[in-house]
DNA sequence: GCGACAG
DNA sequence: ATCTTGTCGC
């Protein structure tokens, strides 16, 4: 797929922080996305600090079905320092060279990690979103920012993740019992539609299948590049 | 000043 | 993220 924006390289943290308080402004908080998703695109990295490097994938499935259409994998040189709120910057120049070897444009990305459940409302997600101009969702395993109540435990339950008075993402039970995982909005979707996409995206396991998937690739990327 | 701190 | 054994539960 084309992706036309190009990415910022920042060499400091201040100047990473500026790059996002520019680019948070870019942020579509609309719901975009087309009414009938028929692929989606998982993404995730894994790293091997010691070689300083790190591996991501892009995988693409239908969105019913969940049979994969095409997958890629790029290892690279980590580039930048791991800082909280920033690993956009880490992330992101693998993942976007994930994206543009797919030969095909997918309707919605899965992201490993917040959206606007950011502290400047700019996680991975929105940053994905944004220079790819595609709707971009964020599914956290932890939380970063935000103060909740325990969603019920079966699978479909949510509370709203609140931080600093305004609704930055919801705490959603994707299998009866286990430990919730954290959906925002990163580009072009409602919070409910992301809802209800993650949901319809963990069929059995808590995490995604995208993300499983892309888990899986990137690391074994990893291990086959030694 | 003291914790907390996505992956 | 990654390092790691056994172990509880279905």
């Amino acid at each position: 797929m084309d992706i036309v924006t190009a990415h910022d390289r920042p060499n400091t943290v201040a100047e990473a922080i500026e790059i996002q308080e520019t680019l948070r402004g870019l942020v579509d908080r609309g719901d975009r996305c087309p009414q009938e998703i028929v692929t989606v695109t998982g993404l995730d990295v894994a790293y091997d600090e010691e070689r300083g490097l790190i591996a991501a994938a892009a995988v693409t499935l239908e969105a019913s079905g969940f049979r994969v259409v095409e997958k890629r994998t790029v290892v690279s040189g980590i580039s930048f320092p791991y800082e909280p709120g920033l690993f956009a910057f880490r992330e992101l120049p693998p993942l976007l060279d994930a994206l543009r070897a797919l030969e095909h444009t997918p309707d919605l990305l899965v992201c490993d990690g917040h959206g606007l459940a950011h502290p400047r409302r700019f996680g991975l997600a929105c940053h994905v979103g944004v220079v790819t101009g595609l709707p971009a969702i964020g599914v956290g395993k932890t939380r970063f920012i935000g103060e909740h109540d325990e969603p019920g435990r079966e699978r479909g339950a949510r509370t709203p993740l609140v931080d600093d008075g305004e609704v930055v993402g919801a705490v959603v039970r994707t299998q009866d019992g286990v430990k919730p995982v954290y959906v925002s909005v990163g580009h072009k979707i409602s919070l409910d539609n992301a809802c209800r996409q993650v949901l319809r995206l963990c069929p059995a396991f808590r995490q995604p299948e995208t993300t499983r998937l892309a888990d899986r690739l990137c690391r074994d990327a990893l291990k086959e590049s030694l």
